[in-house]
Order: structure tokens, then C-alpha cells, then sequence
RNA sequence: GUGAGUGUCGCCUAGUGGUCUAAGGCGCCAGGUUGUGGCCCUGGAGAACGAGGGUUCAAAUCCCUCCACUCACCCCA
């Protein structure tokens, strides 16, 4: 094999596309539902972009870029997530001047350089709603219910909705002071793994998967203990605008995310049985990154979802997705004189809407047919040189095996 | 980056040193009366057995290296 597709890429094939065309769909819609407006933005950005909103400290950072230097010299990144470009793009095209908040929703590929596994790629599928001008807990409830609805309308069930506050930066570094002190009496027992964290980021202490660690973080302080009033009232009141929705939250003293970007409300979710890679949807509040990008202070909150991680559980909980519609009738033709005429056929067919696979070469009619039971149209057409002279054409219903001889003019009717 | 498992036609699989210039199933192509599919029958195309190197009289089968895939850690959607 010369050329096989970049690890941890892959091809879409046809047979695919059906779940594909399905989320694409049903993105569009709750975005719909909710007054969320879709954008695209470029598959690269300038490095610093990333690097100063997902922080220079973390992995994606420091090791899962695509970074490289284009013929000019300039210093690009692959999209490693999608809520930095949708910022940059609120804030490069001024969409501050529109009522805020401000909705949007994408969806785009993600490039990450990390090992591949198991609903993990190094080119993935993300979609994420993001509201951009606004720090209403009311706004929160309503990304997250975008989630959870979106999960309801593909009939994924059990599910498991994550909930935590790790509050904004006036009361985020008491917190971790705290974390940090009562970790300290505790560093003999952790593992190398967590050593490193307490240094670098703190915070990730606490969703180590260690039994041993994990011991360790189910009696450390919890964040929502040393909430600012302001971070309190508003992780409060989103608790009961979720309790309002119906919303089936847990409250998990452990989420916390891994970008350096969010604050207050943090959520995930997940299939409640668990295991590796099995996050779907993660998000939170962002309410300084438009102003750490060079914008006015402008509070956001928005989640993403990893796309081919859904349809690995609409899998494995044999959800059915609409197929994707097919040419309703195969055309086939013996003889020269036939063939012209199939070809003036097919373009009328497909002029008047109606989809037409027709038949190549030089084909007996059984090849003919058979091809058209594989690619499982419901008609055939054929044309043979009696049809030709006496001006008609046999229409064949390839479920019932009844045929009949109609003029052409027909087909259109008996079609739609 | 770390660790484990795997690697034979498009897909699944047989084969564990000589009978393998590799077998079977699915799929694909074609034929089975003159212009007709789906079932059945027959035939055909398609792999030098991931790559390279070794051991041996002899390797798909043993050893080494590399590569790829899968899974887990890590990280995250």
C-alpha cells in the first residue's frame, strides 16, 4: 500500500455519511431552536490565538499543535478547538455591535497531534454552541440544555450530566491556594503523574483516575466552598434554572476542564457506563477570554461536542438514522439506437427532479439489472430495440417484479 | 511521550518450518437459452502472506529491527 490515509485520520466513506448528514442536521436544527446562527471560520489561525487563550501551559499547548510556518513566515496553527476562532471572530468583525448575546454554532474539524485510540484522533469532528455577551445563569441553563436536548433528539440514552463551579478569578486563586495546601501534606502518596500537576496546574489533581489519588481528592476542598458571593449566586440561580428545565444534573466536585479559559459554570457529559475517551459534550463559562484576546470585558459561556464520539454510542446503543435518499430508477438500454435514447431519457428524468442512475457501457441486460438490484433503486427502465421502434419503454417496479410498456412521456408522472 | 496486543486477497478467516508460486466465505465480475435482477449452480479476477534483515537445505510459519493498526495510560470532544 504506497499511500494510506495520516494516522489518526480518516476517510468518511459513503456508508457512513448517513450519521454524518444526520448530525449535521440536527445541529442546524436545535441551533434553530434556540436562535443559534452558524459560522465557519479558517482551518488555521495565527499560533498566538491558541496559545494565549488555551494557555501556554497545557498539553494542547505545549504538545498537540499543528504548528507550522507557511511560505511568508507566518506562524500558524491548526484549529486544536473552536471557541478561540469564534471569539477572534466576534471580536475581528465587531459583532459587539449586534444585540448581545451574541449565538453562534459550528462545526469544524479539529486537528490535535495526540495518539490515536478509541474515540481519539488526531483529526476529529467537533460542533459547539457558543453565546457571546451575556453573564445571565439563565444563559448557561440554556447552552445546557442545548446539549442535552441535542442527546434526547438522536435517542441517546443514559447519559450523564456533570456539573461543578470553579469560580471566576477574584476567588479561583484562594481556592487553589487552598487545594494546593492541603496537597502539600499529601505529596508522598501521589503519583508521579499528579506530583507534576500540583506543580503545573493544580486544579487537574483532582480528576486523576488513580484509585489511590482518588482517595486523596474525594476529601480535598471543594471549589464551590470558596465561591465568591457573586460566583455563588450565580452557580445557585443555575441550579435552579437547570432544576427548572427538568435537567437531571449531578454536581461532581472533581470536573474541572483543561483549558485555562473557563470560569464559573463547567459541565460535561457523558454515557453513564463510563470508561475511556468517553466524554461528549464539556463546556463552561468563559468570561475572560474576549478581553484576554484584546476585546472590552465581554462574558461568554459555550460547549463543544466531539461528533465522531456520538455516533460511536449511537452504535453501540443501535440508535436508527434516517438513510440518505437514493436515485429512484435505473436506466438500461440494448443496442446504440436504445442508448440514445436512454440518454436523452436520463437528463429529462433528472431535469424534471428525479434521480437516475443510468447505465454504462456495453452490458448484457441481466448485468444491467443486477446492478440495479445492488444499487437498490425501486425502478428500472429499459429500452431495447423494440422499444425504440415503437416509441415506448418498459418501466419495471423492482420490488413487486411488475413491468409495464409506457411511452416515455409518462415516466415523469408515474415517478414523482 | 509510556505500556500491551495485533498485522495473510476490498472485508472476514484457514494455515504454527517442507504437501503454500497460499485455501475458504462475503463482496466484485461473467455465464447458466433468444432482451430481465434478487435464490441457486458454474467460472473468473483478486494476496508473493505489513516492510527490511537474519536463522535454515527449506519460512506466511522461528529470531531481530522498523512501520502500521488496536487498546490502555496521559490528555481531551
Amino acid at each position: 500500500m504506497l499511500y494510506r490515509a495520516p494516522r489518526g485520520t480518516s476517510d468518511i466513506l459513503p456508508k457512513e455519511q448517513a450519521y454524518w448528514r444526520y448530525m449535521e442536521q440536527k445541529v442546524a436544527h436545535i441551533g434553530q431552536l434556540y436562535g443559534y446562527e452558524r459560522i465557519d471560520d479558517p482551518a488555521f489561525e495565527d499560533t498566538r490565538l491558541f496559545a494565549r487563550s488555551v494557555g501556554e501551559d497545557t498539553d494542547i499547548v505545549k504538545k498537540e499543535m499543528y504548528t507550522f510556518k507557511d511560505r511568508g513566515g507566518s506562524l500558524l496553527t491548526l484549529r486544536p478547538e473552536g471557541t478561540a476562532p469564534v471569539c477572534r471572530a466576534y471580536l475581528e468583525h465587531g459583532l459587539h455591535n449586534l444585540p448581545q448575546p451574541v449565538k453562534l454554532y459550528y462545526i469544524a474539524s479539529i486537528f490535535r497531534y495526540e495518539r490515536p485510540q478509541a474515540g481519539r484522533y488526531r483529526q476529529h469532528y467537533q460542533f459547539g454552541y457558543e453565546a457571546i455577551g451575556d453573564d445571565d445563569p439563565a444563559l448557561d441553563g440554556e447552552v445546557i440544555d442545548m446539549a442535552w436536548q441535542f442527546f434526547l433528539s438522536v435517542n441517546l440514552r443514559h447519559l450523564s450530566l456533570q456539573l461543578n463551579s470553579i469560580g471566576c478569578k477574584k476567588c479561583r486563586p484562594g481556592y487553589i491556594a487552598a487545594l494546593k495546601d492541603y496537597y502539600a501534606d499529601h505529596t508522598h502518596q501521589l503519583c508521579s503523574d499528579c506530583k507534576t500537576r500540583l506543580k503545573r496546574n493544580p486544579l487537574r489533581l483532582l480528576d486523576c483516575k488513580k484509585p489511590s489519588c482518588q482517595q486523596i481528592a474525594d476529601s480535598a476542598p471543594r471549589s464551590i466552598d470558596y465561591l465568591c458571593p457573586e460566583c455563588e449566586e450565580h452557580f445557585s440561580r443555575l441550579k435552579r434554572y437547570l432544576e427548572l428545565l427538568d435537567l437531571p444534573f449531578v454536581v461532581n466536585h472533581h470536573l474541572v476542564r483543561g483549558l485555562d479559559y473557563y470560569t464559573k459554570t463547567v459541565f460535561e457529559i457523558q454515557p453513564e457506563g463510563g470508561g475511556a475517551q468517553s466524554t461528549l459534550v464539556g463546556g463552561g463559562r468563559y468570561d475572560d477570554l474576549i478581553e484576554e484576546l484584546g476585546g472590552k470585558p465581554t462574558p461568554a459561556i459555550g460547549f463543544a461536542a466531539g461528533i465522531e464520539r456520538i455516533i460511536l454510542n449511537l452504535k453501540k446503543q443501535n440508535v436508527a438514522i434516517p438513510p440518505i435518499p437514493k436515485p429512484k430508477v435505473f436506466i438500461a438500454y440494448l443496442g446504440d439506437d436504445a442508448r440514445d435514447e436512454a440518454i436523452k431519457l436520463t437528463s429529462t428524468l433528472r431535469r424534471g427532479d428525479i434521480g437516475v442512475i443510468e447505465a454504462v457501457g456495453d452490458k448484457s441486460l441481466k448485468a444491467q439489472l443486477r446492478q440495479a438490484n445492488t444499487l437498490g433503486v425501486g425502478y428500472a427502465v429499459i429500452i431495447g430495440e423494440q422499444e425504440v421502434k415503437s416509441g415506448t419503454v418498459i418501466l419495471r417496479d423492482m420490488t413487486s417484479a411488475e413491468q409495464r410498456t409506457i411511452p416515455p412521456s409518462q415516466l415523469e408522472g408515474l415517478l414523482k
